[in-house]
DNA sequence: CGACACATGTAACACGTTACATGATTTG
DNA sequence: CAAATCATGTAACGTGTTACATGTGTCG
């Protein structure tokens, strides 16, 4: 949903057209989860199908311009209004990971904490440079960057509680899960 | 991919037929992310299309027990010694709902944040409050208690980082951006 | 001219998800 | 007997995603 009801945000401070839907959701999202342009056009398809936004002519220049219906309106506001539950989230794929890790032969527990540690880590540092190199008055992509930072310190953390609740299981110290 | 990759895992560490995943995958990961019946047998004939999983006989009870292929094992492998990337997650719906909120007319970014401060707090109350009650045998799902709990700190951290940063913010302050 | 950015679209697929149909078996 | 649990499946849809086709305009 959030790439919908993005565009459809997007739509309402001011109608435009699809490319410049991309470059202006790029910009608000910090490139951080890049969105192919072609699925402008499918998820614009689609939110024109579902009566969320409409053709408003061209402007000018003869580009396909998008505005927001009244039922979009009202389909954004109830965004904002309605927090973002955690049964709404998609499934966590490392805590699913690890979950059945402890419990399948032939898998190094220890391997898959430390190679996962590994990687976060890194990417923590690396959001870190990234966040000095933004310019300072780019709001939105530091909250970008600072939502991903604060994840990925909760996930470091969690690897380490995970390894330290492990710590009691015999099959852990063995190196192999059963 | 978690669903798919969690079926794999819990084939390799014993054949199964669909009922007994689902109860399966239910038990592993604490109830968190519940998982429809339907979709165990829609992903089963996903997996055995791609050559993951085949077939192998019945039980005795007539139970359609599926067991994974060679190609399956490879999956499955590659799937514990690769961690989880930033960029293979799904799009933060919350990251990007505040940053494009930032931007719109007529959206009182205040009550947005603090709607889902109150909707993230009660989650984690009721987290902890999940996780007294756990069997502390539990491994599975203690670890997945977890990594929500973490994750909904995380969250809360956020929303604190964000309220601080948009105090500077002129707009913020008269309680409607724009 | 050739490369590159601008611009629009479509066909096809992956995965997740659920409502529904269907029947066997168990148990209060 | 009726309700619940066990058990298997399918049709249909929603969203995300991308590879590809296609064309215009601009600039070195």
């Amino acid at each position: 949903m959030s790439v919908k009801l993005g565009l459809l945000a997007l739509l309402d401070e001011q109608p435009m057209y699809g490319y410049q839907l991309h470059t202006t959701f790029k910009e608000r999202t910090g490139d951080t989860w890049p969105l192919n342009i072609g699925q402008i056009y499918t998820t614009l398809a689609r939110l024109e199908r579902d009566g969320l936004v409409e053709p408003a002519g061209d402007d000018g220049d003869g580009h396909a311009i998008y505005a927001l219906t009244d039922s979009g309106r009202d389909e954004l506001r109830r965004w904002f209004a309605t927090p973002v539950a955690r049964a709404d989230r998609p499934r966590d794929e490392l805590a699913i990971k690890l979950a059945v890790a402890l419990t399948v032969s032939g898998v190094d527990v220890r391997e898959v904490l430390q190679t996962q540690r590994t990687a976060t880590l890194r990417d923590l540092q690396d959001l870190t440079r990234q966040k000095r190199e933004v310019a300072p008055d780019d709001l939105a992509w530091l909250l970008a960057l600072d939502s991903l930072i604060f994840q990925a310190e909760a996930e470091a953390r969690w690897l380490d509680s995970c390894e330290e609740r492990l710590l009691g299981s015999p099959a852990y110290r063995n190196g192999v899960a059963r």
